[in-house]
DNA sequence: TTTATTTATGACCAATCAGTCATTTTTATG
DNA sequence: CATAAAAATGACTGATTGGTCATAAATAAA
């Protein structure tokens, strides 16, 4: 990695919570020179605005939450076990995996009908999601573990649309009163399709 | 109705929209001017600055949502019917019932970290909803129409959830497809606790 | 070590931001 | 109708915004 690729990511990593705390527009280049102690010309050598900048923040967010979220995947053994670690890895949006809450409900929800190229990336994210989640769940079917009726990309909706309304819930109220329930109502779910 | 009463109403009616929809960070007094034509000292002459212009958009976008489903509810008759009615009524985010999609989804996001006041009109505005949705769930267990094992507080949180979770994969996606299989679902489980 | 290239700096720019205020116009009241 | 109060105006302010650029320092290759 050269001094430029270095500094880049560096750019990156200090501006990636800040943009998924305070939002794309409320984030100013002005608090990422704060952050990085660098100066303002450094900032444009290496992203030509804000925007670029920006994305790169986003994809920042995304593939630490995607990693971490493999990560915890990992310990899964079977495909209810995958489940289960999933919905774990969600459960607790007042001290979250990524710091911010979730970047696909924060920048989802602000780039919505501002910024289509965000909203591509989140809606792209979510997609991604939706076929582990179903690919989990099909695998468990295969391997005779869920009830063979079960439809799994109708669940992984259910199961995505659940946490990220828990996560909603619970990061306004303060407490994870709300995504326990979720929590709870998700796993009964998946154990009564247990064969 | 005052001059002044009816200015004031009159801002807060074209700012709500466009907090909605671009969030409160990025609105700008000179949109709300552009939106009303009115001057800018004129708009300090009833909202004292921004922030209080904007907790008043938050309030006129929370009531316009909470008095049209107000609406949409008093068509159901049985509780079944209205929890429909609730589900009918958030099942098209591509087409929203407020300008912007779901504010509570909208401000909750943006406000959870950087705005504390708006942050706690979006949680009691949940927990309002909470409640309503548990006395219709409540009113048809009393009524002999759901059975009386079923959890009322919990199903309206996953309701909730599932609804603000629906809306954003279906903003996101600029489709109504997953919030189609969030109403399926929803409408199915409702059923199964039909006696 | 020399030299060409990359990276970093911070002063500077025009535009925009939220907010103020003296002045004028409109409204309401006696 | 007269007059006091409320409302509306728009020029103005100082701070901040995203972004530029000549210059300097650091890096990398010869």
């Amino acid at each position: 990695m050269t001094k430029g690729e270095e500094t880049r990511q560096f750019i990156i990593e200090k501006a990636a919570p800040i943009f998924n705390t305070k939002g794309i527009a409320a984030t100013s280049m002005s608090d990422i020179m704060e952050a990085t102690k660098l100066s303002k010309g450094s900032m444009y050598v290496h992203f030509e605005n804000k925007d670029v900048l920006a994305c790169a923040a986003v994809d920042h967010n995304m593939k630490i939450l995607s990693s971490k979220l493999e990560n915890a995947l990992r310990e899964g053994k079977s495909a209810k076990e995958q489940l289960f670690a999933y919905i774990d890895f969600f459960s607790n949006p007042i001290n979250p995996p990524v710091i911010g809450g979730c970047p696909l409900l924060n920048f989802g929800t602000e780039a919505d009908d501002t910024n289509p190229i965000v909203k591509e990336k989140v809606n792209a994210a979510i997609k991604r999601g939706q076929v582990l989640l179903t690919s989990i769940i099909e695998k468990g079917i295969a391997d005779k573990e869920f009830d063979s009726d079960w439809n799994a990309s109708e669940f992984a909706i259910t199961l995505f649309a659940m946490l990220e309304g828990g996560h909603l819930m619970s990061r306004v109220s303060g407490n994870n009163d709300n995504m326990k329930t979720i929590e709870k109502t998700l796993k009964k779910i998946i154990s009564e399709k247990l064969i």
